[in-house]
DNA sequence: TGTACATCAGTGAACGCGCGTTCACTGATGTAC
DNA sequence: TGTACATCAGTGAACGCGCGTTCACTGATGTAC
């Protein structure tokens, strides 16, 4: 039952995307090895032929998931406001025509700082700092531009109204 | 073996602090109830004799950690200025005389919104829902005092940078 | 191009481990008289 | 107050379960000639 190459490296990019979702939705902890392969259409016993541990998946999935977030927040940015930049990251909807997907960071929190061993932890602190640059150059431009009151305090104590 | 109503009461005492603690610095799902219960200087077999299961206890020492930082920050908030208040909570040092203790929210992020019976999830819910309160109106108030820039964008900014 | 063999993607059952929880047991404490 | 018995806090071993990982196996694919 070996598949061709091609076939094989196909999948392994939807074991990849199958646990970012996985992940992103019920948490690293909880996404199973056994659950992201069933979700894949596979059997647990053929996950170690594409990655060593379920700890190098969970790297890859979010340094993927990172960069989809990173990149669609860029695009937003560019074309849209800084107010659409906040509300496309809050409610993952879309903005300035573009989506921007759920965020690693926000949907795992602190268990990001807590699993895996520091190896595979040090990429996913390259991939949070360059966000944290991404965001802060806004921050700083958005502040300058104008200073009327409003905007994101507004913003972020709207989403807490809403969210009671 | 059997001890007194009075130091039962302290052992059940002992056992919530001490998972406030485990649980703040390693998370709910790493602080096992066995490494709870040794670190309280305890067996594990004793644990069910105070809780009805590991969930009600987690419930339980997450109330109280809650509690601390709220009331901590009350404090800081009616004694020293809201940046004070910012920095207590971020940094956990000492602020306006007063420390805060290490918030389950920020320490904990969304293994709260995963973990446990919906039953238990109800009275997290209430807690960070009127620790929201307690933070939106100061950041009303704060926002309110003063228009000339600065404030918490700068600070969240210094402790970004400050975090590289 | 065809043949013979090695490779290896994927299967499905099994393993070891740590976890939450249970249980029989001990003996000091609580309580009824 | 003293006595006899029931209670139950805490012990430490055991249980069942789900997890990450391993393994023997299958047969289509890749490769050397």
């Amino acid at each position: 039952m070996r598949k061709s190459n091609e076939e094989a490296a196909r999948t392994r990019q939807t074991i990849v995307a199958t646990a970012a979702d996985e992940i992103r939705r019920s948490g690293i902890a909880e996404a199973s090895v056994a659950d992201i392969m069933a979700a894949a259409g596979l059997t647990p016993g053929g996950f170690y032929r594409h990655f060593e541990s379920k700890d190098h998946l969970v790297a890859e999935a979010l340094e993927k998931a990172g960069d989809q977030v990173a990149g669609s927040m860029r695009k937003v940015r560019d074309e849209a406001s800084f107010d659409d930049v906040v509300n496309a990251y809050i409610d993952g909807t879309r903005a300035g025509g573009k989506a921007v997907p759920s965020c690693p960071i926000s949907s795992l929190g602190s268990e990001l700082a807590r699993s895996g061993p520091s190896g595979t932890r040090a990429s996913r602190r390259k991939g949070i700092a360059a966000f944290a640059t991404l965001v802060g150059a806004d921050l700083g431009a958005h502040r300058d531009q104008r200073r009327d009151g409003g905007g994101i305090l507004d913003v972020a104590r709207q989403k807490l109204h809403r969210a009671e």
